[in-house]
DNA sequence: GATCCACAGGAAATTAAGGGTC
DNA sequence: GACCCTTAATTTCCTGTGGATC
C-alpha cells in the first residue's frame, strides 16, 4: 500500500501546477469545427453568390433553390450559416418579418420520415411528433397547415446538410420531391430549399423531376489549398489565443497535413486544437511543429482503437476473419471466400450469434474499407478461381490485438489457426463450399 | 470465341422492434 | 388488442462480370 501511495497521482499537486502554467486561451472555443467565425476567409465568392440569390427575400420575394457541393471541411455549413445570421440581421434592420431557418443534418436524421417529422418539430416544438408511426402523408398536412399559420410573406429556409447520407434512394427521391412541391400547397409562406452535399456527383443519382427543382442554382465550393488554410488557421489562433504562442511553421505544418488529406479545414482546426491541448496539458509556452506531429499521430491512433472497440460483435468477427488470415498467410490477401469461411468457423464458436449471408459480409468489409481496417479490391482468377474480392488487412497486427484481446467475445481467438490454412492441400476459393467443409 | 467459376452488387422482400390510433 | 405506421438489418433472388481455360 505505501508503494502504492509513494506512486500514485497526487491530483492536488497537478491541479496547482496546471494554476502556475501560462493561460493560453482567450476563446477556446475558435478552434472548434463547429464555431462560425465573423469572417469566412477565401469564401467570398460563394458568400456573395448565395446573398445574391437569398436577397429577394428582403423584397418579400421567394427566392430559388440552392444546391451546394464540396468536399468535407471546404466551408459550405459554415457559410450558409454565415448568410442566414447576416440575412436575418438586415431583415430585422429594415422590419420586415425574418425568415425562419430549420437545419437538418442529415448524417444524423437519415430517412424521408424523420426529415419530415424534424421539420415539423422544429416549426411546431409545442406538439412534437413520434419518432416512427405517423404515417407520412398525415404529417405532410400537418407541416403545411403549420407553415401556413406563420406570418403572411414569410420565407422558410430549409437546409438539408450531408444530403447525400440519405438512405433508401425510393424514400430519399420522395422527401426531396414532396419539400421541392410544397409551395404548390402554400399560400401565405414560401419554402425554400438549401440541400448542401460532400458527393460531386449525388444529382446523378437523384430522381429528374427532383433535380430539376432542387438544383435550380449550383454553388460549387472547392477544397483549400495550404495556403487558403494557412489563412484559416491564422484568424482563429488571433481569436483563440491570448498572444502571439503560436509558431508560424506550426501553422504552415498544419495546413500543409490538411491541404494534402483533401483540403479539409475542419481536419487543420482538430489537429490544431489536439495540438493546444496537449501544450496546455504539460505547462509548455510554446506550440511548436513537435506538437502538431503528436497531435496527428494521437488523433489518428485514437480514431483507430475507438473505432475497434465500437465494432459490433458481427464486424469484428469479420475483423478478425481477415487478421487470422492476414496472420497466419504471412501477409498475403484472401477471397471473399476464405474470409467468409473464417468468419463462419468463429461463428459456430460463440454462442448467441447468428452466422450472416456471403451477401451481408460483402457489404460489412466494404465498410472496414472505408474506415480505412482493410483494404479490397476486385479480382478475377479465371475460369478455374471466378471473380471475388481480394481482401488484405489495412491496420497494423499490432492495433488489432491491442483493441480485440479484451474482449469477452473474440478476445479467445487471436490466435485460432482457420481451417483452410491448416489444411493446405484444398485449395478453395468458393465460401460457401469451405462453410460446408468446415 | 465460348465457357465457366466465384463471386459482386442491385433491388425487392422479409423480419423484428418500436411506436401510434381507434 | 387489432391494425397500421416507421426504421434498420438482413435475406433472397437475380443478373452481371473479368479473365483463365477450353
Amino acid at each position: 500500500l505505501k508503494s502504492i501511495g509513494n506512486s500514485s497521482f497526487n491530483i492536488d499537486n497537478y491541479f496547482d501546477d496546471y494554476l502556475k502554467s501560462p493561460k493560453l486561451f482567450v476563446n477556446r472555443n475558435a478552434l472548434d469545427i463547429a464555431y462560425v467565425p465573423d469572417e469566412l476567409p477565401h469564401r467570398d465568392l460563394q458568400i456573395k453568390e448565395i446573398a445574391e440569390i437569398t436577397a429577394c427575400t428582403l423584397k418579400n420575394g421567394a427566392p430559388s433553390n440552392i444546391f451546394i457541393y464540396g468536399k468535407c471541411g471546404t466551408g459550405k455549413t459554415a457559410v450558409v450559416k454565415h448568410v442566414s445570421k447576416k440575412l436575418t440581421e438586415k431583415c430585422r434592420q429594415i422590419g420586415i418579418v425574418t425568415p425562419k431557418w430549420v437545419y437538418i443534418n442529415c448524417k444524423r436524421i437519415k430517412t424521408g420520415y424523420r426529415v419530415l417529422a424534424n421539420l415539423y418539430n422544429a416549426i411546431d416544438p409545442e406538439n412534437p411528433l413520434p419518432p416512427t408511426g405517423t404515417p407520412v402523408d398525415i404529417i405532410l398536412t400537418r407541416l403545411v397547415e403549420k407553415l401556413e399559420d406563420l406570418a403572411a410573406n414569410s420565407i422558410c429556409f430549409i437546409i438539408l446538410d450531408e444530403i447525400d447520407s440519405l438512405k433508401d434512394k425510393k424514400s430519399k427521391d420522395n422527401v426531396l420531391y414532396v419539400l421541392s412541391r410544397i409551395n404548390e400547397n402554400l399560400q401565405k409562406c414560401k419554402v425554400n430549399l438549401i440541400g448542401i452535399s460532400n458527393i460531386l456527383n449525388f444529382k446523378d443519382d437523384l430522381d429528374p423531376r427532383v433535380c430539376s427543382s432542387l438544383c435550380e442554382e449550383e454553388i460549387v465550393f472547392p477544397a483549400y489549398n495550404a495556403v487558403q488554410l494557412f489563412d484559416i488557421l491564422s484568424s482563429r489562433v488571433a481569436e483563440a489565443f491570448i498572444e502571439d504562442i503560436v509558431d508560424e511553421g506550426a501553422l504552415r505544418l498544419c495546413s500543409a497535413i490538411a491541404a494534402k488529406e483533401n483540403g479539409d479545414a475542419r481536419r487543420a482546426l482538430t489537429i490544431l486544437r489536439k495540438a493546444a491541448e496537449i501544450v496546455e496539458r504539460k505547462g509548455m509556452s510554446r506550440l511548436t511543429e513537435e506538437q502538431i506531429y503528436i497531435a496527428r499521430d494521437n488523433l489518428d491512433r485514437d480514431k483507430i482503437s475507438l473505432f475497434i472497440r465500437d465494432l459490433p460483435a458481427q464486424q469484428k468477427a469479420i475483423l478478425l476473419s481477415v487478421y487470422l488470415n492476414h496472420k497466419y498467410k504471412k501477409g498475403e490477401v484472401s477471397s471473399t471466400g476464405e474470409v467468409y469461411g473464417t468468419y463462419c468457423e468463429l461463428l459456430k464458436k460463440v454462442y448467441g450469434l447468428n452466422t450472416l449471408t456471403q451477401r451481408r459480409i460483402t457489404d460489412l468489409v466494404k465498410e472496414l474499407d472505408l474506415v480505412g481496417l482493410t483494404s479490397s479490391r476486385l479480382k478475377s482468377f479465371g475460369k478455374k478461381g471466378g471473380r471475388t474480392r481480394i481482401i488484405s488487412l489495412k491496420a497494423q497486427e499490432s492495433q488489432i490485438k491491442k483493441n480485440l484481446q479484451d474482449d469477452s467475445r473474440w478476445g479467445d481467438f487471436l490466435d485460432y489457426k482457420p481451417f483452410h490454412i491448416r489444411r493446405s492441400d484444398i485449395n478453395i476459393y468458393s465460401g460457401q463450399r469451405y462453410k460446408s467443409l468446415v
